[in-house]
DNA sequence: CCTACCGTTGACGTTAACGTAAGACTTGGA
DNA sequence: TCCAAGTCTTACGTTAACGTCAACGGTAGG
């Protein structure tokens, strides 16, 4: 029953050097200085140096960050506010961790529960819209498709009369 | 057997000022200035003035143009590769009221229909990670929604016991 | 024909989201 | 201890996609 500690491998939570998260999430150093910079994703430490600490938690969502840029095309101040929602559940998290009374708990949860639902169908609606578009141009095709299928027919008719 | 010509009520094909497309597709005229500017939207011609004269099918196109931008995020060079792939129709079009020969009207048909194709398959590709990246959410609403319930029915014990 | 818009061409400004470069300091391995 | 590689801050540069302003000319309705 030892803890999870175990020194000689590389330990799974060891804090990242800003290269290394940069190298793991496929951004720069740059941009990560930005994110910070912007509010957007604090380091999970500093050294006295100054030097940049990070741990998987903000690599993942470092992950995350990107995917709500490239799918769904957000700007950085809207993934703020996607994010701000999310860190509710967060803190929900951490108060079950501490000794908080289960009323708040219950509370904090809700609150998650809330945000993750507006992000989703804010989701929902832009999928919605998607699949409305993409509809219109397989139906572009198949219109085409019939005239390329009459032309044929009609080149066919000719070879053979 | 009159033709579509009625000359009293407002023709539904008259040429459109700058300004008239501006409000009714919702974008600027600078911006329409602009998309000239880069090649991706011409006029349908110009008076002596300099005038820009817009028909409804530009106009169709500003609509077109915007749901390329909003809904799928591309930038307007990507924009412009696709409505490149798009003219293909437009030149199949043409080709069919011109006396082109079945056979080139029959290549270029299929040229469209390719493109339109590949226009799919990227669409889909997008809204099958799109989908991924929502179920993940769906996924962490239900387990929140799992730990409300039984903090619920945990402070409903208490309150019994 | 007059007037109130509408439009034109420059040309410079703006915002988001970083890139890049300089100069100094840290860190980690031989 | 030493050196290469990494990191720091500061600050200016860049790109896309327009916004804004000036100075000027064209258009349309009474």
């Amino acid at each position: 029953m030892g803890t999870e500690q175990s020194s000689d491998v590389v330990a799974a939570d060891r804090p990242l050097r800003i290269g290394e998260v940069a190298r793991q999430t496929g951004v720069t150093p740059r941009t990560l200085r930005y994110w910070e910079e912007i509010g957007l994703l604090e380091p999970a430490a500093y050294r006295e140096s100054g030097e940049r600490l990070y741990s998987p938690a903000e690599r993942d969502r470092v992950l995350h960050i990107r995917e709500l840029q490239d799918l769904l095309g957000l700007t950085l101040a809207e993934i703020q506010d996607v994010l701000a929602s999310e860190d509710t559940v967060e803190r929900a998290r951490r108060a079950a961790r501490a000794d908080a009374p289960t009323l708040k708990r219950l509370q904090l949860l809700s609150d998650a529960i809330e945000a993750n639902r507006r992000l989703v169908e804010r989701i929902n609606d832009r999928l919605q819209r998607v699949i409305e578009f993409r509809d219109e141009c397989i139906e572009r095709g198949n219109r085409m498709a019939a005239r390329r299928a009459e032309l044929e027919s009609q080149l066919s008719r000719a070879g053979k009369g």
